[in-house]
DNA sequence: CTGTATCCTTAAAGATACTG
DNA sequence: CAGTATCTTTAAGGATACAG
């Protein structure tokens, strides 16, 4: 984010981690592999980023240690993988403050078949469900005349494998 | 952010919200905010920005309905309190990821002197603690050496209204 | 003290074409 | 398919001065 030399000496850890994570583009790439996502074409097919935006960005979460690269394929770590409930929590945000119809999709824990809560945790078995373990349905934010393409074309979003057409 | 075209198209949760506290320095004003900041002056010390971005970004986060400008000050809604497990889940990502010696700040629960966990619950009470309710003490993180001027000034993040030299 | 306005410099975004 | 390279435009950062 090159927040500038101020931002490291005032040893913020929320102004570090945004360091990692608060570019442009950055949380959407993250998101889209909490999704399964891990080619380059996919993610660029999704989020109509500019391929060298794109390009950058991979590098950058490769080097901090959110994303491995193997092949080529994107994998989250550890250190990725645990943004989950703040990238859940974010959108549950957006959801209840900037949408008139509520969420546009829905999280359902599919061990428990209940929807998972603001946090990410579900009330059945209290855990911080992984995105692995959790199916999308769409919810009421969407437009109802259009379908989903997301929660369409899978039902865990590790299914989604390959790009999408929105 | 303008993010583009695309994204309001796109339908997605997280891309509404990062539109309104994605943008650079947001979520450091937020986080301020948060910590009982709420004057233009106070927010330009703590964080050393450019008066004209700060004033950008405060009068886009006045009418994103994320702060209330009262008088000089900028207070946050209550959509701006909703903030706080997010803002606190990711500095503890950033803590728990790229600090090689912990946090630099805890947070103790005042009502029930438990230092709150990742998610920004109190383990005594259950409840995720409002910021108003909690104490800050350095952490392991920040160099033992120098004393931490946030938690040296105040006690509790709410008595931050003096801009503290950093 | 709380901003706005100006000017300059740098960096990032976007579009497009091209290579392995 | 997975990127690089180039070019243009736009936005942001930083310094400084000025007004209510």
């Amino acid at each position: 984010m090159a927040l500038g030399k101020d931002y490291v000496k005032q040893e913020c850890s929320l102004a570090r981690a945004l360091e990692v994570v608060g570019e442009r583009w950055t949380l959407l790439i993250v998101r889209d592999a909490l999704y399964g996502v891990r080619r380059f074409g996919h993610f660029q097919t999704h989020l109509d980023i500019p391929r060298a935006v794109l390009s950058a960005r991979l590098q950058s979460l490769v080097d901090t240690g959110v994303l491995d690269k193997q092949g080529h394929d994107y994998v989250l770590t550890g250190t990725g993988r645990d943004l989950w409930p703040i990238v859940h929590s974010l959108a549950r945000w957006g959801d209840r403050n900037f949408s008139d119809r509520g969420p546009c999709r829905l999280f359902v824990h599919i061990g428990c078949s209940e929807p998972i809560d603001a946090g990410g945790a579900c009330p059945a078995c209290g855990r911080v469900v992984p995105p692995e373990e959790l199916e999308i349905h769409p919810g009421p934010g969407l437009d109802a005349a259009r379908q989903d393409p997301v929660s369409v074309a899978l039902r865990s979003p590790h299914r989604l494998l390959e790009p999408v057409p929105v």
